[in-house]
RNA sequence: GCGCCCGUGGCUCAACGGAUAGAGCAACAGACUACGGAUCUGUAGGUUGGGGGUUCGAAUCCCUCCGGGCGCACCA
């Protein structure tokens, strides 16, 4: 437990202890009229370090004035132990608590302790919770959105972990359908035509250049010879290449990216294992289903939804949907107790009737959980760019990475919350300058490697923190750079409970621009006997944090720049 | 029409239902002959889209209206 929750443990266990013996003095029970309560930093500084909204909860059951059952509960406290040196009762009825600053001196022996570990928690204690993201369509190039997904998908995964979850990182492979029919026909056509045979493309056919290109490819490394095939034949050898083809060029962009999954889950397998009949057969078996119009339906709004869903088309083939639902059974019967599906907004409508067939099956439906983020928009020059599906003509993930590098990327599709439209300024990805996020936190951690080659350059090294008396850190840059260190493990626990990776970027530019003000204002390496080892210790501790934030966000974290 | 997301200073966005709504950029005025000026200090800028409600307390929850995005296939 990192110091800042273990004083808030503490003062919240006297906090209730003491309202417990209020209540009942009231003559109320105190087991039923004692509210969740929180304890926590207030956004004013003049509120103290710590507060407790305590009295504003009791004030309805304990019909009582929320000032005078906080003053009552702040008479009978027992702060022994706690650094607690001034209880004051405040506003509506908040009980607000002064630490002693000495507290602080417990942050950077703790930080220097966990090193790389510093920020994790147990959250999780050890669940299995997997995080399916990206899972494009093996037909194409990665795009804005599924870069998006790319990094949220990651982020989430990192911070999990980092809290005490076991997670595994997959990706679904989108191989079966008719999509992939068309993908077939439409190499085997170009097959075809690079042999000089008339063959048309099919109607829906993708008529990129890039298969033009597997197809030529392929004939340089196996010959014509499948031109004498059977169609079918041919098809299914075409297919195979060009799905490799393509899911190894999404594997380089994610690499190139930072993302690396644990699974590639095949759907087709789901087919071919008879699990999308199986799961359907179940379906029908448990009354969920009905027939209309020669196609057979899953009863969705029975689950909430706001619309039935086809399993079985017309002509017999199984939908996407049908697929899907095997898909997440799968994943629970792989022993997932916890499933995050990270899916663009443009599929929100499927996440009830997902749900629902879960639900359907027996299953918790509450254990998926879908986070749902909003498109991205690209500006160039103020201007948005166009994307467009139909004209091939979209800016993929490698491009991109070549536009603004993999931090910036990585940086800018996470500052934002997911449920939030996210503009990417391309110029301001790119710009080296001030105004450019990613440089200004990615800096502060180059000017701490800086002094450290240059304490190393005279011989010296950073002591570590046991022999250096941290009470000389008392400057008011110092302590709010500390005390901002000390809120790490919470700011993390917060990003993993709301699945919220923009909670870290947001905490790392802070935590920057606080070390940036504390180096403009004071001086480190000749700072003074005692005071230089102090501050060293302190520069030290906020470079093992920002490496860890950024980390966790998949943003490196230069020596130099 | 129905559903989901969004609407917060000029711009891009924060803010577990908490106290006086915060940052960055842009604007303006400034800064160390020393550790990296991709930095720092300061000023100005707001009836949180409008209205109603719940609550001790609402940017946050509910209703309604307005505006924007995205869905609403026997596509995935």
């Amino acid at each position: 437990m990192s110091v800042l929750a273990r004083i808030r443990a503490g003062i919240a266990s006297a906090v209730r202890r003491a309202a417990l013996a209020a209540v009942e003095a009231w003559g109320l029970d105190p087991a039923a009229s004692l509210p969740e309560f929180t304890v926590e930093v207030p956004r004013e500084k003049e509120h103290g370090d710590l507060a407790t909204n305590l009295a504003l909860l009791l004030a309805r059951p304990a019909r009582r004035h929320p000032r005078e059952i906080a003053a009552t509960i702040a008479a009978r406290l027992d702060l022994r132990g706690t650094w607690v040196k001034e209880v004051k009762v405040a506003g509506p009825g908040f009980i607000n608590f002064h630490l002693d600053e000495g507290w602080l001196d417990l942050v950077l022996p703790d930080i220097e302790e966990a090193g790389d570990a510093y920020g994790a928690t147990n959250l999780g204690g050890g669940k299995k919770v997997q995080v399916e993201f990206v899972s494009a369509n093996p037909t194409g190039l990665l795009h804005m959105g599924n870069a998006r997904g790319a990094a949220l998908g990651d982020s989430i995964a990192a911070i999990l972990s980092f809290t005490g979850f076991d997670v595994t990182r997959e990706f679904y492979i989108n191989d079966a359908g008719q999509q992939v029919e068309n993908l077939a026909l439409s190499v085997e056509a170009r097959y075809l035509q690079e042999l000089g045979y008339a063959a048309p493309m099919p109607e829906n056919g993708y008529f990129g250049e890039d298969l033009i290109a597997t197809a030529r490819r392929f004939i340089a490394a196996h010959g014509a010879g499948l031109a004498a095939a059977a169609p079918e034949e041919r098809r299914r050898v075409l297919l195979a290449y060009t799905l490799k083809e393509k899911l190894d060029a999404i594997k380089a962009s994610l690499e190139a990216f930072g993302v690396a999954f644990d699974v590639w889950f095949s759907e087709s397998t789901l087919h071919a294992e008879g699990a999308v009949r199986r799961v359907i057969e179940e379906l029908t078996a448990r009354g969920h289903t009905y027939e209309k119009e020669g196609a057979l339906w899953f009863r969705a709004t029975t689950f909430g939804a706001d619309k039935d869903e086809v399993l079985v088309r017309q002509s017999g083939v199984p939908t996407y949907f049908a697929a899907d639902v095997a898909y997440h059974k799968n994943k629970f019967d792989r022993g997932f107790t916890r499933v995050i599906d990270i899916w663009g907004a443009d599929h929100h409508g499927h996440v009830a009737r997902v749900k629902g067939a879960l639900a359907a099956l027996g299953y918790d439906a509450g254990a998926l959980e879908v986070v749902l983020m909003q498109l991205v928009r690209l500006y160039q020059g103020g201007e948005p760019v166009r994307m467009s599906k139909r004209t091939g003509r979209y800016v993929t993930l490698d491009e991109l990475l070549e536009e603004v590098g993999r931090d910036a990327a990585r940086y800018f599709f996470v500052m934002r919350s997911a449920d939030s439209h996210l503009d990417f300024d391309l110029d301001l990805a790119r710009r080296r300058s001030n105004e450019n996020p990613v440089y200004y936190v990615q800096y502060a951690h180059a000017r701490i490697a800086s002094i450290f080659r240059q304490l190393a350059a005279r011989g010296g090294k950073c002591p570590p923190a046991a022999e250096v008396d941290p009470g000389l850190l008392r400057e008011p840059a110092e302590r709010a750079l500390i005390r901002r260190l000390a809120d790490f493990p919470d700011e993390v626990l917060i990003a993993a409970l709301e699945l919220a990776p923009h909670r870290i970027a947001l905490y790392a530019h802070d935590v920057a621009g606080l070390f940036h003000s504390f180096y403009n204002a004071y001086r480190v390496l000749g700072a003074g006997e005692g005071l230089e080892e102090a501050r060293l210790v302190l520069v030290h501790c906020t470079g093992t944090v920002l490496r860890n934030a950024l980390r966790l966000i998949g943003v490196g974290a230069p020596e130099r720049m």
